[in-house]
DNA sequence: AGAAAGCAAGAGCAGTGCTCTCGAACAAGA
DNA sequence: TCTTGTTCGAGAGCACTGCTCTTGCTTTCT
């Protein structure tokens, strides 16, 4: 039923203006994204446009599970190549940054300040938006069973959150204990924090001469922190 | 030379302009902030705000050092009211976060992704926002005049930042060693990456149910990690 | 062939940043 | 005191935004 010339014509339409969307959000950010100018790339009237796009957050929800999606499938092709959990997990980290630096825009669209006035549809996001972290806490499960490392068990905090670590074994279909995910999510934030400072210029433009030399030494003692360094 | 009638009712009125705003910020967030509506609120026609303000880009710089100002100022108040490294550390992290929550709008300008078309001047940014990480720094500092911890001295990627740490020293006035900064950088980065992923509401909205406690677990393993762990 | 649906165009509304000109108010000098 | 120079608010205007509605053409289905 799907396939007819109208309906053919009208995925590569949208297609288009996916495509034109996420040049335009390379080029000029998230909140300077238009509609009218997505249209007047694509050679037609701006009403148009909402033929095919209900309003400008649903272009935004678009290119937010579009860069999810790249950054998800991007990371896991390094991690899947990368060989043992160690340099698994420094795969994991370097794509990151790589595609942070590469795509700023898409970058702070994904894990910057939200766009003002936008929510993103957490039934269509939230799933592609959790690959990374799943992927990160799946390498962190697999050097478990190798060689458990000694993190303090009784931090603070940790107890009160057992149902919460229940709900997310459930919803994820996961089985790593309470310890593991929870260092997971810190590994996951400082992770995000180190890259989101470097692409977002957080440092002075000239204070580190070298940001690639910081980030090897931030991901070494996010490697200590992870227990991964022993091999 | 500065106190005649004319120039102090200019101050007031830049005053009021910046008060306006802040207000409009913490409502809309740092894109949706208008010059016409600030000029709505304080009675008076646009144009007539561009006498006091150059640009969008200038009211937003003067929002931007205003909140660097009180979060600097609101973490050395509590910094200082606390006793022994730990509780200034744990002190510090704790109130980033709660002025993060309070003001999610202003956290995320100083610390989310970079308005569209916007560049901070840094001459007149950096200053000011420096503060928590210089504080921070200073707080391992005085930890570690009392006891040293044993973090990997030898970690990839130290030894080429020595000049950029170098320089740090020199344009902070400071003489810490540069494992010292580079710890500290990387706890400012995990700090603030776990801080923002709250703030922007990054873990799903049920995800955790205890977002104090998972924030208590992660300062408990900042801790740890900044060698601060023995009191 | 005729009805029904899909679609692009254009006008229009309310909002934005920003520029320009104009007239009123005010300050200090002759 | 009168004049000159500056400051300021108001208003019009330009080019842009998101979004809605109507109009008319074209394609598809019956």
């Amino acid at each position: 039923m799907a396939s007819t010339p109208r309906t053919r014509a009208r995925a590569q339409t949208l297609a288009d203006i996916t495509r034109i969307g996420r040049e335009h959000l390379a080029a000029d950010g998230a909140a300077a994204l238009s509609l009218r100018a997505v249209a007047r790339d694509l050679g037609v009237v701006s009403s148009a446009v909402y033929r095919y796009v209900a309003s400008r957050d649903e272009l935004l929800t678009l290119l937010v599970v579009d860069g999810y999606t790249e950054l998800g499938d991007t990371v896991d092709a390094a991690v899947d190549a990368a060989e043992g959990p160690r340099e698994k997990f420094l795969a994991l980290g370097r794509t990151v940054r790589q595609w942070g630096l590469r795509e700023p825009a898409r970058y702070a669209l994904l894990f910057g300040s939200p766009v003002p006035g936008y929510h993103a549809p957490a039934e269509q996001t939230t799933g592609p938006g959790t690959r990374v972290i799943t992927t990160l806490v799946g390498v962190l499960h697999s050097a478990w069973n190798v060689r458990r490392p000694e993190v303090a068990p009784d931090l603070p905090g940790l107890a009160s959150l057992h149902d919460s670590f229940e709900e997310i074994r459930e919803q994820m279909e996961m089985d790593q204990p309470d310890e593991l995910i929870a260092l997971g999510v810190m590994v996951w934030a400082s992770l995000f924090g180190a890259i989101s400072f470097d692409v977002f210029d957080q440092y002075g433009a000239t204070t580190f001469a070298n940001r690639d030399d910081l980030f090897e030494y931030q991901l070494g003692l996010l490697t200590k922190i992870a227990g991964l360094d022993w091999e």
